[in-house]
DNA sequence: CTTGACCCTGTAGCATGGTACAGGGTTTAA
DNA sequence: TTAAACCCTGTACCATGCTACAGGGTCAAG
């Protein structure tokens, strides 16, 4: 294997993914379809470990993988505007800020009922389950 | 039908849920077996009504079926005590916080790539993507 | 030449909370 | 009597991001 062309499990291992992952990501379509020699075996180029790690840290920045095909397709074509990008950015923050509302009010809500609740007794007189139960 | 017993579908209609998820809590295990009619019909009592509410206000806290589960077996047992209930909802809190401070980690990160971001230009000089390259 | 490490396809499974049939039987009201 | 509305079981499907086989073929070292 030359520098130039890497097996699945050469950049499975320098991208710190597994090679079901690489697979999985090509039926995904965030990994292109690679060449193939000619026992069938998948020859990827160097860049797949680059476009690997951008995966990677796109997932931790909580884009899916739908949403990383789209970033990588923007960044794949020379007519797309960095302002593209940056507008997925800002609807990606502000779905990230409307789960933090949500899971606010959660927390609210539950401290609500802990704040109410003596942590004494039966469940019989449990003003918790009271809570939840009827009104 | 008398008012001490109900089918599948009136419980349904009566708490908000569909049939099928009524089912689906049987199967779940957070609706008791209820008894059969001649037919194979299940026959509900009334209380059922009041376990499917709870079930959905639990839920409203985040809570899930299995922990519901838990929810209605300490209900049931007149041997548990509000102190039980009380931490499995300090629990649920905790989680809340955990997955809270880890999207206002995100939103953090997001934020800094949108504002490092000109918004101007081809994407070969799009700030983000040069970060979710990065080497 | 054999062994082990690698590669292939295709499929199924995990968790979560349902939804949607297909292909039956029952009940109710006109 | 017949049609609608209901009920039954069993199974498959949705999203999401993998993971784990089974049952092969290939390749490199010793």
């Amino acid at each position: 294997m030359s520098a130039t062309h890497q097996t699945i499990g050469q950049v499975a291992r320098a991208s710190g993914v597994g090679v079901e992952t690489v697979r999985f990501y090509e039926r995904q379509k965030v990994l292109p379809k690679p060449k193939r020699n000619g026992s069938g075996y998948r020859i990827y180029l160097p860049d797949t470990v680059t476009r690997l790690r951008f995966i990677k840290r796109a997932q931790a920045l909580g884009f899916s993988l739908e949403e990383i095909g789209e970033l990588l397709a923007l960044r794949a074509s020379p007519r797309s505007t960095c302002g593209q990008v940056r507008r997925k950015a800002e609807a990606k923050r502000t779905e990230v800020d409307g789960k933090i509302s949500e899971l606010r009010r959660l927390r609210k809500a539950l401290d609500g009922l802990i704040g109410e609740c003596s942590g004494e007794g039966p469940v019989s007189r449990c003003t918790i389950l009271a809570r939840l139960e009827d009104n």
